[in-house]
DNA sequence: TGTTTTTTTGGACTCAATCTAAATTTATTA
DNA sequence: TAATAAATTTAGATTGAGTCCAAAAAAACA
């Protein structure tokens, strides 16, 4: 355990991450502000270690960087089509509905629900 | 319509893509066999327009390039998380069982679903 | 403490994808 | 059909996220 990694842990269980989803560019910058001399191979080095433990998830996102997510329980994403904002939905249900219905014992899922925000659609703003 | 659209679109109809998933690349090479000449540009071009049309789909993976996916059926990807093999799960009641559950009156979604593949699986390939 | 192992670092590098501006092709209209 | 306008193609430059590298530093171990 370095001080780099607890510090990256500690954005993410902070207020800085709750219910966010954050870029590694972004994550980068809060953790300069702590440490300003933070290099940019370990934040992503750590990214990824965090992730191969479930500590934290990656959003792959359709072009653009990826976000992470520290949310521990399995759940889907929300994706506004026009402003492009990304909220949490959870399906407590969909896992176990997800193996039944492929047959296959799935391990876990992502899944991307496109639509459009109620504030876009109020400013009926186009896609 | 351009004579190097046209032969995009043949590659999408053609057995060469189906059932299939092409990233731009292999996309590229198998355009290239019938017209030596066609630019990178031009296919990832097409690529984007059609997507924007509705006549392909696109599917970003973890890392590692786009594929591009012609079915017009909306459906999942099973990837296996050893081999990255991709393949398609289709799931019909799925988009309105996603409507009720997330209550959001949601246009589209994208699933993956992380699994071990039976070859894997057989072979008993590390994660 | 001394030794080994792991992590950090900054810069170079990779790769997919996009951008650019000139040349070409396609579509329009007269 | 010719003249013009609009859209597309092209090669190469550029971008940007992410990875790799080898040396330095820090952490773990004995």
């Amino acid at each position: 355990m370095t001080k780099q990694r607890a510090l990256l842990l500690s954005i993410f269980r902070s207020e800085l991450c709750k219910g966010q989803h954050r870029t590694a560019d972004e994550l980068l910058a809060l953790a300069r502000e702590r440490m300003p001399g933070i290099s940019r191979a370990t934040v992503y080095n750590n990214l990824r270690s965090m992730e191969e433990e479930g500590l934290i998830r990656r959003i792959t996102a359709d072009g653009g960087a990826d976000f992470y997510d520290s949310s521990f329980v399995l759940h889907g994403h929300l994706i506004c089509t026009v402003c492009r904002r990304i909220s949490d939905v959870e399906v407590p249900t969909l896992l176990d509905d997800l193996k039944k219905l492929s047959g296959v014992d799935v391990d876990s899922y992502e899944l991307k629900l496109r639509y459009v925000c109620d504030e876009c659609k109020a400013e009926n703003r186009a896609v």
